[in-house]
DNA sequence: GGGCCGTCGCTTTTT
DNA sequence: GCGACGGCCC
């Protein structure tokens, strides 16, 4: 063995070690979060081509983000400290899209088809439902495209989708017409990427057997996280010699809800008996504090391999618990706490994450941020492709780049205003599918006089519009993206629209640093075909676009946070409805999942952990009342430690205690304040608001009240004591805060109802 | 065809 | 609390 191999295996555990020389034959491994898979793949990709002299080529390894595959090639140049000439690594759609273009002619579509994004979808369901005289109300286009999606997802293409049951069957013709447009359109959804790519390796032998050379070695991560599909073309591409090297970790698998399966670790072991399984246990990322505190919740899920996870780093300092009033006082608590441990500890602002549930939770911790004078990036949330005007300009180039594409057709065609009207469209639309004409099939229709529904004048401006779509295409071809994006914005005097449109000068500005930044996007990319642009911007991830350099907080959803760690995470919104979020209270799977999700975020952090959530949330622009997360019982009391205010260190300590104390006794919780815990329950039968009536209390959640000492104040919830009564208080005096008063010494006066 | 204004529904999570 | 959409009027 050369010294270069040996320390590619130097420094690795047993376990790492067996993984990354294991190389011939089918592998799983099962590593906790921690283990040093991404060091376990990025070595085993070195080795096979060190030790075994493959060339990069003959490699394909399957990441969950760009992000993950840009530095895995990167860490992986750093081992070899040379260039991977041809190394395929990348997302599954990003693959696929790329394979199905340079297969384009065994396939329905051409080699400049676009791929459409959720919004794109939703454009065409509707439309797809609008022909068929399909009320959206009775049934929601959001849910039809999803029943597409998961059938997609278990590659059943519209033909052998079968429809039992009434919705079934609407769900069934909306399937049908919706992908004959997407075929007309030359279009295809993320799903079909996977879908067509099967269809392909299914119905094109040849073409399967050349990709079954050609890629010796496959390697997958965050396997937990694969659908039916993705196993699919696993297995295909891995046949005959099998070797494939998957990785992944049940206890991560938290994307359910796009087809993703974690039974498929299960299948793996059914499909490849001879495989290899090895196991890593040994955590190199937490504390054992933190890892007490996962354990701890994710014992609680049934139907998995328990994992003996162990770190050497033992001790470390108590998860810290922080109850707050409301949501601003959390993200007002989570980024004071940042901006204090960041001098005590002299960290910086990136070592910093704060996760949450769902993306509507950023906007307080944003808030929060921006009074603070604290550095942040989001991710996620509204992202920069999602504006308004973006869009507008990527529907142009979209047109440029394939006329067949009818919903960036009808999102333009009248932006800015050329006196066509939704009416004209309409009828354009259902004259051109009358006669199966794709959009520029139509149009040519038009400019060879064609007899159509509409007016001469309508015709007219269609028929402008068309050509210079077609002036633009001739520019597209010198691949000066810049240019042609200057040419359509001068042509179309955009950025006069944009004015126009804008509410205020502030808008306008904003809108328009927008373009800028999509131009220098564009320069950027100069020589790069348009179809190549697009395909790019249409398979990035949010993630993908977060800079490491920035030292800022980052500001993440639970689901972005995988495969990330920080020095010090906030896991905040931990109650009931949130996480557990309430979609998930009435599937076991659901609830499992959602507790998966907890594990993530609480195995993110390195040394430092941080609970909280709120007495009460803004939701849909009034406060709602909230409970404790059932989670949090969950947590072993010793590894814990309360608020730093003295007062609400008390009332947070009673809470755990509580919690646990009466986690059998269902009946006791009702109008406490941490009732209904570990029973499915819909917020809007929270206790804590209608239970007081129940019991005929004086005092009424969100009543406002007054005490002779402490001031106004708002009650939080009240509940019988005996014949007494405890009425819980939020004082406005922000030095009071929150206290715990007996009714018929406290003497309140109440002033009213909120 | 276009602009204004009121109603409604909404939120998981994402390639 | 906000954005999408429908109804209304010019």
């Amino acid at each position: 063995m050369s010294a270069a191999i040996t320390s590619l295996i130097d420094g690795l555990n047993p376990q790492q070690r067996a993984a990354v020389t294991a190389t011939e034959g089918p592998v799983l491994v099962l590593a906790g979060p921690g283990s040093g898979k991404t060091r376990v793949l990025t070595h085993r990709i070195a080795y096979l081509i060190r030790e075994k002299n493959l060339h990069p080529s003959a490699l394909m390894a399957v990441t969950f983000t760009n992000k993950a595959a840009a530095e895995m090639k990167h860490r992986v140049e750093g081992i070899l400290g040379d260039r991977l000439k041809g190394l395929q690594i990348g997302t599954f759609h990003s693959i696929c899209a790329r394979l199905l273009r340079r297969e384009a002619e065994s396939t329905r579509h051409r080699n400049d088809y676009l791929i459409y994004d959720t919004d794109d979808q939703l454009t065409v369901i509707n439309q797809a439902m609008t022909e068929q005289n399909i009320d959206d109300k009775k049934y929601k286009p959001r849910a039809i495209l999803n029943a597409i999606s998961s059938a997609k997802n278990e590659l059943t293409g519209p033909d052998a989708f079968i429809a039992q049951g009434y919705m079934a069957e609407v769900t069934r013709r909306v399937y049908q017409r919706y992908q004959e447009i997407l075929i007309s359109n030359n279009a295809r959804d993320f799903d079909d990427l996977l879908m067509d790519t099967a269809i392909l390796f299914r119905d094109h032998p040849d073409v399967l057997e050349k990709y079954q050379q050609f890629y010796e070695y496959l390697l997958v991560d965050e396997f937990q996280d694969t659908n039916a599909a993705q196993y699919y073309l696993v297995k295909e591409l891995a046949a005959p010699q099998n070797n494939v090297f998957v990785v992944g970790d049940e206890d991560q698998a938290i994307y359910a809800f796009r087809g993703a399966d974690y039974r498929n670790v299960l299948q793996f072991r059914r499909d490849f008996p001879q495989a290899q399984i090895i196991l890593l246990e040994q955590n190199y990322r937490s504390t054992q504090v933190v890892l007490d505190v996962a354990r701890a919740v994710i014992d609680k899920n049934s139907n998995r391999t328990r994992k003996a996870l162990f770190t050497e780093r033992q001790g470390g300092t108590p998860v810290q618990v922080f109850e707050a009033y409301s949501d601003s006082e959390e993200a007002e608590y989570v980024v004071t706490t940042i901006e204090e441990q960041r001098r005590k500890l002299s960290l910086s602002y990136k070592d910093f994450a704060i996760m949450y549930r769902t993306n509507a939770q950023s906007r307080a911790m944003e808030e929060a941020c921006i009074r603070e004078g604290v550095p942040y990036k989001l991710v996620g949330g509204i992202g920069f492709y999602k504006r308004r005007e973006v869009r507008d300009l990527l529907a142009y180039l979209r047109l440029v780049n394939n006329l067949d594409d009818s919903v960036s057709f009808s999102r333009v065609i009248n932006i800015p205003k050329r006196g066509i009207g939704k009416k004209s469209v309409e009828d354009f639309q259902a004259w051109a599918a009358k006669n199966r004409y794709t959009t520029s099939r139509a149009l040519e229709a038009l400019a060879d006089g064609e007899v159509t529904p509409l007016n001469s004048s309508a015709v007219k401006k269609f028929i402008e519009f068309h050509r210079m779509i077609l002036e633009w295409r001739q520019e597209a071809s010198s691949n000066n993206l810049a240019a042609l994006l200057d040419s359509i914005l001068i042509r179309t005097h955009y950025t006069m629209h944009l004015q126009e449109t804008s509410d205020d000068n502030e808008q306008f500005m904003e809108r328009e640093e927008n373009v800028k930044e999509l131009r220098g996007l564009l320069d950027k990319n100069i020589g790069m075909p348009l179809n190549e642009f697009l395909e790019e911007i249409a398979l990035v991830a949010d993630i993908d676009t977060v800079s490491d350099a920035l030292d800022a907080v980052t500001l993440l959803t639970l689901h972005a946070a995988k495969g990330l760690e920080y020095p010090v995470v906030f896991l905040t919104g931990l109650e009931e409805g949130l996480l557990p979020h309430m979609r998930s209270f009435d599937e076991p799977e659901g609830m499992a999942e959602e507790r998966r999700l907890m594990y993530v975020g609480i195995t993110r952090a390195m040394q430092r952990l941080y609970l909280t959530y709120a007495f009460r949330r803004l939701m849909y622009g009034d406060s709602t009342p909230g409970r404790p997360s059932r989670f949090l019982a969950d947590i072993p009391l010793d590894r814990v430690e309360g608020a730093p205010s003295k007062m609400l260190q008390n009332q947070s300590r009673r809470s755990f205690e509580a919690e646990t104390r009466w986690d059998d006794s269902t009946e006791r919780r009702s109008g406490s304040l941490l009732a209904g815990l570990g029973r499915p329950n819909k917020p809007a039968s929270l206790p804590a608001a209608s239970a007081p009536k129940k019991e005929n209390l004086k005092y009424k959640t969100g009543q406002k009240v007054r005490h002779a000492k402490f001031g106004e104040g708002v009650v939080i919830h009240s509940l019988r004591m005996g014949s007494d009564e405890e009425v819980t208080v939020s004082f406005s005096d922000k030095k009071i805060g929150l206290k715990r008063l007996a009714a018929s010494f406290a003497n309140l006066e109440i002033l009213g109802e909120k």
